[in-house]
DNA sequence: AGCACGCCGACT
DNA sequence: GTCGGCGTGCTC
């Protein structure tokens, strides 16, 4: 038997001929296989566009996928297309494409950029509730067809008859004036069963039509009422330099830098509303959370037709949400990262608000930039983008004052402004000298809490980390306890009050409470005596439950509230907006909590703000660790005193002569910048490099390394082969080396442009599957190398 | 990615 | 003898 490919061709049964009259498209699948396929369209189903989706016979068993078309074949790609036996699309699954062409490209440019198969590309792109259709129903309507008397013998029943008398005085004659079923049913009190029966006799017809009930997203008493706030200087000014981007409806960006409460939503607002004028469409994406009812609300007072995007919708309502949109039915959508890809029709701008958020990093495949697609977005419909921070990302900063790719527009001020709050570092090395306990509350802060609480006042405390002491360990042989699956020192989580006691049944346990993995999310209990060499063990660390002890122990009658992640497992988003509530009425006097409290929230009274420890964000061995250092000060320091009432801040810290710290403390984001950037630049780091981590993981390690060494070997190949300007780093292990039970290593490249690192991805994806084959993730533009 | 095929060791 | 584990290759 011959083994060349071009002989199969040749003895090939079916003449080309065969298929000339038929149509081929290619298709992308929903899985890893990074390559597109073809298949024969039949002619009843033709024609078919790309953006649509298809159900193919897959594999060897034929098995129904569906797919995504992503293009019609011309004659000679379906020429060469033919040396496969093509297979035949069973159906259509949409009536009209999903995904228009503009879409379609930016697809394809996230599927090549963020190296990942397309066909994955696009499942992400469509929320899993508009491809189910899930909230859609069939709602059928009736209206009689027959001219016949009430009283005729074909009416079999009285309430056959009675339905057709209803019919009749509704003048429910014609599909246009039928009348919804269940309505009809209930208001002849039958059961479908008569109307059935007519139905068949051909006295009524019955038309469908399908709609999606849910909820609305928006009350609709919050809708419409403008305000006519007066912009200052800043805002003038800013805006005059966006609207004139605007008009010229090219492709272009804008940074916006302006300090908290500096009124840059105002601005948002103004540029969208230049956008409707010009009867195009906007895009609003905030981090998801900062997606608050209070945010969407403040948009909504001010347009009309909104259409929101975010995780907390249900199915239905994002279902609804996007097929308002398609239709187009709303003027400006408002969502978290993937809102970036709302179907609307023009596109006039983008906005990108707190634009230097890690979260909009997409932490799965495909691995992409809410920011930079936006950007991406933008240039392919011509629009403006428009990104707004307080403290923006060095990226975009480069990307302004350096490389010119930017407008640079400045709300240096506060609205009203009003000044910013006074900030007070504590040096909390001072702070444990001779105690035996670590003390999460400085005296300082103490005495400032009870002095707010004197005033009547509120106050916020910020503590990065979560449950009630980071690790536990022995403080005899300096064993701690760890995960069994993954590479983590265990949190403490104190069992609330009468909970079943766990030292009765096993003994030797710490009571009340487990010990909880943060990555797999197993719980533990901690062994009282050290597994090792029988000590006692011991907790130590900051969590936000020990900081909520403390602060009743020292101030007893404050009413304390601790807001975090954990504290929201039961309760979930609505006890969460509960929370809320009562702390704006004042019925609680400090929030303590993680880092959602530092996140654009609006309390007039809180003139205290006290971030417990600001080292936290520090210690995490991270090239990014200064900027979010900074960047939290910055933020937090930005929810005190925002109304007449002037703020003050503390910040409590182990390293004071931090730089990060030491120049959020004076509010000095220039200078900040520039010993970062100097930084960065002579560690080939962004913004100035790219950076693309290679993720490798295996449960088994020698597998693992096996597999990172050909890994390292094919990238240094690449590089030699074509003569590359990149540097590697690694195979190294992860910094969290195993999580659930799977070993991680990865290989950390440094280009110094993003085309010469994708010259460099696109070659590697080509390669065959690696042996050993071990799970493989590329990461371009990594948000972070842990 | 998912799935079938086929090559080896462990067992009835 | 055959059951089933895992490694390999293919999918239009």
């Amino acid at each position: 038997m011959s083994t060349d490919p071009t002989k199969t061709l040749f003895e090939m049964k079916e003449p080309a001929g065969d298929y000339a009259d038929l149509h081929v498209i290619r298709v992308a699948l929903d899985s890893g296989a990074d390559s597109c396929f073809d298949y024969l369209v039949p002619a009843g189903l033709w024609p078919i566009e790309a953006g649509q989706r298809v159900e193919v016979p897959f594999g060897k068993n034929n098995k129904h996928v569906k797919a995504f078309c992503v293009g019609i074949l011309n004659e000679n790609e379906a020429v060469k297309s033919k040396r496969f036996r093509l297979k035949t699309v069973n159906r259509v699954l949409d009536d009209k494409p999903l995904l228009d062409g503009q879409l379609m490209e930016l697809a394809r440019w996230i599927g090549e950029y963020y190296v990942c198969p397309l066909g994955q590309v696009l499942a992400a792109m469509v929320p899993a509730a508009v491809k189910k259709g899930i909230g859609v129903t069939k709602e059928k309507r009736v209206y009689l067809t027959w001219t016949g008397n009430s009283d005729s013998d074909l009416l079999t029943s009285a309430k056959q008859q009675r339905l057709v008398q209803l019919l009749k005085d509704r003048a429910a004659l014609d599909a246009d004036h039928a009348i919804d079923k269940t309505q009809l049913l209930s208001e002849a009190e039958c059961t479908d069963v008569p109307l059935k029966h007519l139905h068949q006799k051909q006295i009524i017809a019955i038309t469908q039509r399908e709609v999606i009930r849910s909820l609305p997203v928006i009350p609709e008493g919050l809708r419409r009422e403008s305000n006519e706030v007066v912009l200052n200087p800043d805002q003038k000014h800013a805006l005059e330099a966006i609207g004139k981007k605007l008009k010229a409806a090219r492709f272009g960006a804008s940074l916006l830098h302006g300090v908290t409460d500096s009124g840059k939503t105002e601005v948002y607002i103004r540029a969208i509303e230049q956008v409707l004028a010009l009867n195009k469409q906007a895009i609003v994406l905030l981090p998801e959370i900062t997606l608050t009812t209070q945010t969407i609300h403040r948009f909504s007072r001010r347009f009309d037709r909104i259409a929101v995007m975010h995780s907390r919708l249900t199915a239905a309502q994002r279902n609804a949400q996007w097929q308002t949109i398609r239709d187009g039915r709303a003027d400006v959508v408002i969502g978290a990262r993937s809102a970036v890809f709302a179907p609307v029709r023009d596109l006039g701008l983008v906005v990108v608000d707190e634009e230097h958020e890690p979260g909009y990093k997409q932490d799965t495949v495909p691995r992409y930039h809410g920011r930079d697609v936006a950007i991406k977005r933008a240039q392919l419909a011509g629009a403006h983008c428009l990104l707004g921070s307080a403290t923006p990302s060095l990226e975009s900063l480069y990307n302004a004052r350096s490389l010119g790719h930017y407008q640079l527009l400045e709300l240096p001020k506060r609205v009203m402004d009003l000044p910013m709050p006074a900030m007070k570092l504590i040096d909390m090395t001072y702070q444990i000298r001779g105690e035996r306990a670590v003390r999460l509350i400085s005296e300082e802060l103490e005495q400032a809490i009870r002095e707010t609480l004197a005033r009547r006042e509120q106050i916020i405390l910020l503590l990065n980390r979560r449950g009630y002491s980071n690790f536990v360990f022995c403080p005899n042989c300096r064993h701690s306890l760890r995960c069994r699956h993954c590479d983590v020192t265990l949190t403490f989580h104190k069992r609330r009050v009468g909970s079943e006691k766990t030292d009765t049944i096993m003994g030797r346990h710490m009571s009340s409470g487990y010990a909880i993995c943060h990555y797999c999310l197993s719980k533990t209990l901690v062994p009282q005596q050290c597994p090792l060499c029988g000590g006692v063990m011991a907790m130590i660390g900051l969590g936000s439950q020990r900081l909520t002890e403390e602060l009743q122990q020292k101030i007893p009658d404050a009413r304390v509230l601790r807001i975090d992640s954990d504290a929201m497992e039961t309760g979930g988003a609505e006890k969460y907006y509960e929370i809320l509530e009562d702390f704006a009425a004042g019925r609680i006097d400090i929030l303590a909590g993680t880092q959602i409290l530092a996140k654009g929230l609006h309390f007039p009274n809180v003139t205290l703000v006290g971030i417990v420890s600001a080292d936290t964000a520090l210690s995490i061995p991270d090239f990014r660790s200064n900027e979010r250092t900074f960047q939290l000060i910055s933020q937090v320091a930005g929810r005190a005193g925002r109304s007449e009432k002037s703020g003050s801040v503390i910040v409590q810290t182990f390293l004071p002569d931090q730089p990060a710290i030491r120049y959020a403390m004076k509010y000095d984001y220039p200078d900040f910048v520039e010993a970062e950037l100097a930084h960065r630049r002579s560690c080939r780091l962004p913004p100035f490099w790219r950076l693309a981590i290679v993720h490798l993981r295996d449960a088994k390690f020698d597998r693992l390394e096996a597999a990172c060494r050909e890994m390292a070997r094919r990238i240094e190949e690449i590089i030699a082969s074509a003569g590359l300007d990149i540097r590697i780093r690694g195979p190294m292990p992860a910094t969290i080396s195993r999580i659930h039970g799977q070993h991680r290593m990865q290989i950390i490249l440094q280009a110094p442009d993003p085309h010469i690192m994708g010259r460099l991805l696109s070659t590697l994806r080509r390669y065959a599957p690696l042996r050993p084959a071990v799970q493989v993730v590329y990461d371009m533009d990594a948000i972070s190398v842990l």
